[in-house]
RNA sequence: GGAAAGGUAGCUCAGCUGGUUAGAGCACGGCACUCAUAAUGCCGGGGUCGAGGGUUCGAGUCCCUCCCUUUCCA
């Protein structure tokens, strides 16, 4: 039976590029996703940018442009992550869409009439200079607990005590600066208590199979919490000034962004529809005959901190809105990533860029195995370690899976003229074949992808052993021989073959290079193709390089750890990819090296940088000139010990505008493999701004 | 503060409803091999399964308490 799926990833809201988390959640669900397709089920896959809210607007203010012209910015920017990760998304579309605007205001319509919309006065801060209320993040004040300054209007980021802006002591707001009042307007509400509800998210939670057991979990506390921890009905309007959509018959009154932002995967689904796009991939009926037919799953990927609003709101809105929506079949969650153990923060930033990554030559495919290799079914964090992944990329993809072809394949050429030829029960061998991708297939399914990984590298090893085992290089030896030489020879790639299938979904371009160029086939591998035995090869051609250690450490130290500056794309240009993908190693003639003026500097002043992790702010003496750098060397050295000292500068690096200010060159320091950094000094006698060559 | 998830070899992780001497990969040490963009094969060292109690003939696996990490509290 052929499934007829759709399935989204979490919509990235739409103030600033992806970063990292992102891609690692779109990488999981491209995975899944390629898996099914592989199997012959229909799938359309989806995402769109998340336009609204308060953040959107006020930073378009600050930037002197429309929310428009914002959020179009961004998405304009969307296209290189895409590709670049192999992130094979049917349609990419915005919340702030025509089809998104009558979606919502539709299924708003339908709640109204259900009697689960109410209006309540509320009394919120209100800011009088920027004449706008204020979210919580947007007002800081004294902590009324442990009394700590300029803490938002939420929660004490030092006693962590839960509280509303109003307990805040001395409040005032972070857009203007005023002492916010209390005022009154009329809210609209969502009746999330209403037992019906309430009746109907139970019987949802439970349904088996439909959620992960953690999630399950973590949604019934706040179903069934009593006293404070009582489900509360849903604020669902913003007052004006608000980007977002209308409520109709309420002026000056709009959706808040998180009514309207799951209702963009359906008007993704939606533009999908009538551009076309569907149609073309084989879906005949219009987008509300999909959407209501019951054999459609509806499938969310989404990240553990939107939990809430995936697994009680969505749902309810879905289900009280009635057909043509249909509540999820799935909403499958994942933990977040780390990076060697640190948290990622969305505000600063830090973390792996995921256009630096590529800007380095990285192949993509290296990230999405050793995600792959990492990921399961539960809700749990996942580290992104660097020695891990060259360990692992190199290790298992290179050494094991690749170098199959690589060590049976130039036999075959040599001897066999690309012809293979088996001996014994070819019946047994595809039958052997087919239960392999059966186990593995159990695993993508479940995504267990973790799993699958290892049965597949599993099946490597054994491949490498067998091989090994019949010596083929000395029945080369031997003309007599070569029938079981090209046997040999024919069952490693018939392995590779299998092997190749089967890592499909996570490597689709290389898997997509050996079955067009190494397999002659004309088509791309579905998994059907596990089991059939090849018949000839064309010469091997390398498949993938090994990850050279020095690409991590300049994906690491080349990103500052403070905010990338804001249009990140500018920065590709001043980086020449060729030189940063060619590595550290390319020879450069004399002339290159000339073009860097190296000089002498004298630190005069040393100092920590506040909010920065790994930055010390360095003012140096050129001899002609005062220079500030920022340097990644607080880990190594106190402040104290670099005055006065010698050191070698990067004098004409074009200066990097940071978080803390602009950075006016850079320092030269050593590092290896082992912990530990070297600032390079110059012998006694150089005196500041001496040219070093 | 309330709650959820997790804490297993140096690192990354498997261990389903409790059952023989706790597993894999990587890293490390030794050996072998040469077909492979230097990779593979074999052997080995290494863990009181966060801590402490308890249930049981038997617990990494169940119960209680505590500690640590991450996250959520609309």
């Amino acid at each position: 039976m052929t499934r007829k799926i759709f399935v989204t990833t979490a919509l990235p809201y739409a103030n600033g590029p992806l970063h990292i988390g992102h891609i690692m959640e779109y990488i999981q669900a491209d995975i899944w996703v390629r898996f099914q397709r592989m199997q012959g089920h229909q799938l359309h896959f989806v995402c769109a940018d998340d336009a609204h809210g308060a953040p959107i607007m006020l930073k378009a203010e600050s930037e002197g442009v429309t929310p428009q012209q914002l959020v179009t910015r961004i998405a304009a920017g969307r296209r290189p992550y895409l590709e670049g990760f192999h992130l094979s998304f049917d349609h990419w579309h915005s919340t702030d869409s025509p089809e998104n605007t009558q979606l919502s205001q539709d299924v708003y319509a339908r709640l109204v009439a259900a009697g689960l919309v109410y209006r309540k006065s509320i009394e919120q801060f209100y800011d009088p200079v920027k004449g706008m209320f204020l979210a919580d993040r947007y007002i800081k004040g004294e902590c009324p607990n442990c009394h700590s300054p300029d803490q938002y209007g939420d929660a004490c980021e030092v006693c962590s005590t839960v509280y509303a802006p109003t307990d805040l002591i001395n409040p005032y707001s972070t857009l203007s600066g005023a002492q916010p009042v209390l005022k009154a307007s009329e809210h609209f509400f969502f009746r999330l208590s209403d037992p019906k509800c309430v009746a109907f998210l139970k019987e949802w939670l439970d349904t088996p199979g439909r959620l992960q057991p953690q999630v399950v979990n973590k949604a019934r506390e706040w179903l069934t919490g009593s006293g404070e921890q009582a489900l509360g009905d849903w604020d669902i309007s913003r007052d004006a000034p608000y980007f977002g959509i209308p409520i109709p018959d309420a002026p000056g009154k709009y959706f808040y962004v998180w009514l309207d932002a799951p209702i963009g995967y359906l008007a993704a689904l939606q533009s999908y529809f009538d551009s076309g796009k569907a149609r073309a991939n084989g879906e005949r009926r219009t987008f509300t005959e999909f959407l209501a037919a019951a054999d459609t799953e509806q499938i969310h990927f989404i990240g553990k901190d939107i939990i809430y609003f995936h697994n009680l709101f969505w749902p309810a809105m879905l289900k009280f809105a009635g057909p043509p929506y249909k509540v999820p079949d799935h909403v499958y969650v994942h933990g977040f990533l780390t990076v060697s153990g640190e948290k990622l923060s969305k505000s600063r930033g830090t973390g792996i860029s995921p256009l630096r990554y590529l800007e380095l030559g990285m192949n993509a495919e290296w990230l999405r195995y050793y995600l792959a290799a990492k990921l399961n079914a539960n809700v749990e964090d996942l580290d992104f370690n660097p020695d891990d992944f060259v360990a692992r990329v190199n290790s298992d993809l290179v050494g094991k899976y690749v170098n199959i072809a690589s060590r049976a394949a130039s036999f075959i050429t040599r001897h066999f003229n690309g012809q293979l030829a088996y001996q014994g029960d070819t019946e047994q061998l595809a039958a052997l074949a087919a239960a392999h991708a059966f186990q593995v297939q159990q695993a993508y399914e479940n995504r267990e992808f973790g799993k699958a990984m290892r049965d597949i590298m599993a099946l490597a090893d054994r491949i490498n052993h067998d091989f090994d085992a019949r010596q083929p290089w000395v029945l080369a030896k031997d003309p007599a021989r070569a029938a079981e030489l090209q046997d040999v020879c024919s069952r490693a790639l018939h392995g590779f073959k299998l092997l190749s299938v089967l890592l499909a979904p996570v490597l689709p371009h290389l898997a997509a290079h050996v079955a067009l160029e190494l397999f002659g086939l004309e088509r791309r591998f579905a998994w059907s193709d596990a089991a059939s035995l090849p018949e000839r090869i064309n010469p091997y051609q390398h498949l993938m390089t090994r990850v050279d250690a020095k690409m991590l450490d300049a994906l690491f130290e080349a990103e500052p750890p403070a905010a990338p500056p804001p249009v990140p794309r500018a920065a590709s240009a001043a980086a020449p990819a060729g030189v940063a993908a060619a590595g550290a190693v390319a020879q450069i003639s004399i002339d290159e090296f000339k073009r860097i003026d190296l000089r002498v500097a004298r630190i005069v002043e040393a100092e920590t940088v506040a909010g920065a992790d790994k930055l010390l702010k360095l003012t140096l003496d050129l001899g002609s000139d005062t220079r500030t750098v920022f340097a990644g060397i607080k880990s190594a050295y106190e402040p104290a010990a670099l005055k006065g000292r010698l050191t070698v500068v990067v004098a004409n690096l074009a200066p990097r505008k940071m978080k803390f200010g602009v950075s006016q060159g850079m320092v030269l320091a050593a590092s290896g493999e082992t912990p530990g950094l070297f600032l390079l000094t110059a012998d006694a006698g150089a005196t500041p701004g001496m040219k070093v060559s």
